[in-house]
DNA sequence: CAACTCCGTATCGACCCGATACTAATGCGC
DNA sequence: GCGCATTAGTATCGGGTCGATACGGAGTTG
């Protein structure tokens, strides 16, 4: 038996790190229960959330690749499947008629949100207090962040926390790095160049 | 586009989903890597990791099948890949000879200490403060408790924190569930058959 | 135009996973 | 003791994931 004696004050990250696996177990088991009925494997659902939620810089294939931690080609393949089953639209990109970009189609809109992926979690996590709520995603936040910077992955965050998002007026943004401007609802999506902004730290 | 702006006050649950299956892609895709080196799935990686973790009442293909959320079947396939590696060895029960019990061979431990698949979090976590992991910890556990219970999973909890877990000295504990004495390390090992002592609320 | 890089696709083989059917051991009622 | 249901685990099959590799087409640089 190997033993561990050193780690005994810090297991808690330790512990942590179960809870992130086990609950990620259990939320693909119901992703694979909700795709059930449509015959989709948890990565088609993956794939769909994923785009209903990416902005114009990362509704490609090479995107959805590096946000799921597989290989274009895996990836190519998923979305062959959810373009036969009509789930999503695939369509060239003006200026680089190398890219591919994608969007859910009105089929792939009701679809997520009708098998409502994230039922379980919200009953699950109903009671515990917005304040509760609010420190484990600063501190998992973190943690992420730093996972991401080691494994040199794109930071998928948000463009309301990016330091290259600009506030023009009341309700037009506007992406410093690419130049273009954005809509409001847009800088709720996540973006494949983010950039963290500062460290925000828990109140 | 189908729209939820009802749900703009409550969203800070479904970011922390969020988090967690983003650290659970990254932690597979960790998991991936780690194995690479001896062509292991993640699965098979997932699947030593908890045998190096269970307690005498845990660990059988049943309790793995239930841990991981596949069939039984499917672990079954699981185990016999890493029985023909020599990862894993299997004996019968001396009492019920239906169950078989598993434990990690000498070269399964060597592997999992070698391997290191948490190095990547540890890193990750070092320069959250304690203090945020324990709050983390609480609320995911409280989440992890109550997800269980909708889909009537087994728990999976260490000893210490079971409501069976009875004290009967310094270094022995015991079982009321089953009636047997446990020694100190054995109950911090976790258990299919947990039941939570109480709620423990985060300091 | 050539060389190079980049995005996406196609093909192949290993493997995962659930469904189903099966064996063997146990427990229960008699 | 003898049927019968239940339980733990295995075997087999088919659909699908996934990485590796090779390929083709678009862009870039010279």
């Amino acid at each position: 038996m190997i033993r561990g004696t050193e780690a005994r004050l810090d297991k808690n990250p330790i512990v942590l790190l179960e809870l992130v696996e086990r609950l990620g177990n259990l939320m693909r088991t119901e992703l694979r229960r909700a795709g059930a009925d449509e015959s989709l494997q948890p990565v088609h659902l993956q794939a769909l959330i994923y785009l209903s939620k990416a902005n114009r810089y990362s509704n490609t294939p090479q995107a959805l690749a590096e946000y799921l931690g597989l290989t274009k080609g895996t990836v190519s393949q998923t979305l062959l499947l959810l373009d036969r089953r009509g789930l999503i639209e695939r369509f060239e990109d003006d200026i680089d008629r190398r890219v591919v970009r994608l969007r859910l189609s009105p089929a792939g809109e009701r679809l997520l949100y009708e098998a409502q992926p994230t039922l379980a979690w919200q009953n699950a996590t109903r009671n515990i207090s917005p304040n509760r709520i609010r420190n484990a995603v600063s501190a998992l936040r973190e943690a992420l962040t730093t996972l991401q910077e080691d494994n040199e992955g794109a930071p998928f965050g948000v463009c309301h926390n990016c330091s290259w998002c600009q506030k023009l007026s009341q309700r037009i943004y506007r992406c410093g790095r690419m130049g273009d401007r954005l809509s409001g609802p847009e800088t709720r999506k996540i973006c494949r160049i983010f950039e963290a902004k500062k460290t925000e730290e828990a109140a």
